[in-house]
DNA sequence: AGGTAACCGAGACGGTACGTCACGTCTTCAC
DNA sequence: GTGAAGACGTGACGTACCGTCTCGGTTACCT
């Protein structure tokens, strides 16, 4: 979900011709314009010009804010992110949801704010799923290590595993509007763990 | 968050005079409005044509949508609702996610609309978190039951049981977009009800 | 035609309260804008601006150019208008077609340019026919005087000799695009009285 | 004002090459838009996509709607028209209003459409004051042919007449906007006859 | 026959104007 | 004098055409 790595050098001129340019500076400037103001403020006219570009190029290129926003989660789906392995089931969990409440209590609340977009357009919200498709299957190293090393029974249903380990994270942060409790990570983590280890995601379904 | 019981009678006159009358009319509209067109159509304007009343007067005594959100879901915190008691601690978390799945796949999908609506405007965002808080708190009587019949040790932490059994609903539903699984409600029910009786939600903390 | 008498002193707080103001207000921009710069340039943006008003104001009120347009014919043709007495036929007809001719050629050309607005706006081509309606009928007169001084046969269809004496004009100076004759009002005139004189006008048809 | 005579057969190779039948393409493509739309909708890039050619071919030979409108009257004035010998003055005139009104009251009202055109373009106007030259010069050939009848005095001013004499016409299908009158095109002959039969075209001037 | 200059297809872009929608404020007028 | 009705300012939306530009690929014509 991070973006703007301080691109390489040359921030007039990028290769590909001007098209790649323009589709690169209004990337930028949905995620500059989603940092500093949220979704709200997340506009065509805005994003066109904080991109020092027409207002008719971008309709003509992502049709409304819901395409803006696909693009953009799209590109961040195409990074190299990878679970940590820190040799213990619970370890992993809990390492995962430390993610998780960073990204969520981070400040300016990016992730909050691409959530919140995801209701406000199909498009985002077909490319959020898609993105955290992608992080979860990902994630699913993560139980296949633990049944190598022989933490879980063969057969585990790494998804509904990993489900029950963050969507704590996410309800208590995002439904629920708790403030952040540093704590748990780590209970979610332990708690899906232990379930797992007796068998609580195995052969039943 | 049901609504619409059919209303006594006249629905032309209650007592309370104009202004109450005026609330109730507004009210009506805004969950009519909600189940029939979805957040994105909940204008001012809609309501107050549907109700009956000028514009004027709704942003007078609510100022925007958000307020005529909170409104309503304050009302909808104002029921009777209440736990089913199972007999067992999976079967009454069960029964609670059965719940949440129906109204998550209800159609029109209103709880889904007040979820979005909540991303939308801090006053409903506000109203929400006092109606889920209240949720909660009367659903902490499933665990003082358990412990009572001595499924559950006390100390147990009731909140984060009831977060563990339920998120995985939500996520599911609400963030991931997965088509409603019938087994899910079960499935995480047990999943808590085992972790908890592990001690997972004990002491620690 | 004529329009910009100087407003009889307050220009900023008209009687009637806002709404007469802004009208006032916007009529006056379309005056002006037309006589500056031409019908092509008549865009309900450019007419707000100059009016001081918000362009939703206008697209309310006035829908669109051929609205504005309309609005300033009717208003146009509401003067005092009336053809001059010289005491003869042919002199009455040849005032009127000096008239014309100067309107045709005053610059900025802001007949032209009504006339030209008129083929891109059924509603200003509608406002337009009642003002030349309105006229016409005004001019009668100058049939009925010259009937009445034996100089006509009683019967004479005074449109048509109207039409007669002044299409001339217009044709030369709309349609072909011709330079100013001074002769030509005269001339056309003189034929349409001559042929009046010898009964092209009467009964026939 | 021709317009789809039927191509003499090879429509996939012209002589002159890709650019005379490009050419021809859009030629075609304008009368054809210009008849079942009018000249509202006569836009370059309709043209273009009727034509089936690309917009920038367009733009770089006739540089814009006047452009291709000046083309298409150009080309519409080398036909081989001449007015009708009826034997008298008064028919002969009365023949040419027929056939005015005929083209003003055509459905589609094509004739109007250039006319309305005339106003917005510049090079639109100046190609249809070419083609009435060209057209009224034809016409003298009514005149001369009424002198050589004795008719009409010698030095009768042929431009003058023909205007008297269509004038009314147009006055009244395009400015007045009336209904067409069966009687009129006589009507106007015979004025015209009349007084040009009392020398009023002649010498004065 | 081959080379070159003119022409064309393709597609993005900046730009102006359109007409619409909803918001939230402000003014007027009638009660 | 107050409050409902309605006009207004404001900002964004999404669209249509305009006219321009840059490519790259044909075609026509000329040597």
């Amino acid at each position: 979900m991070t973006e703007n790595a301080p691109r390489p050098a040359a921030p007039a001129r990028r290769p590909g011709g001007r098209t790649a340019r323009t589709r690169a500076q209004v990337h930028d400037a949905v995620v500059a314009q989603l940092m500093e103001h949220g979704y709200d403020e997340l506009t065509v006219d805005a994003v066109a010009a904080r991109a020092g570009v027409h207002r008719t190029t971008v309709y003509r290129r992502w049709r409304d804010v819901g395409g803006l926003l696909a693009d953009v989660l799209d590109a961040a789906g195409d990074d190299t992110w990878g679970p940590r392995d820190t040799g213990s089931l619970e370890g992993d969990l809990a390492a995962l949801n430390d993610e998780v409440q960073a990204a969520l209590t981070a400040e300016p609340p990016i992730t909050l704010a691409l959530i919140a977009a995801s209701f406000r357009s199909d498009e985002a919200a077909q490319a959020l799923k898609r993105f955290w498709g992608k992080r979860y299957t990902l994630c699913e190293e993560v139980v296949d290590r633990a049944v190598r090393r022989g933490e879980l029974p063969a057969g585990t249903d790494a998804r509904a595993l990993l489900v029950a380990a963050t969507a704590p994270m996410y309800h208590q942060l995002v439904f629920l509007r708790a403030v952040p409790d540093p704590g748990l990570p780590g209970q979610a983590a332990r708690t899906a763990a232990l379930a797992a280890a007796a068998g609580a995601f195995t052969a039943a379904r």
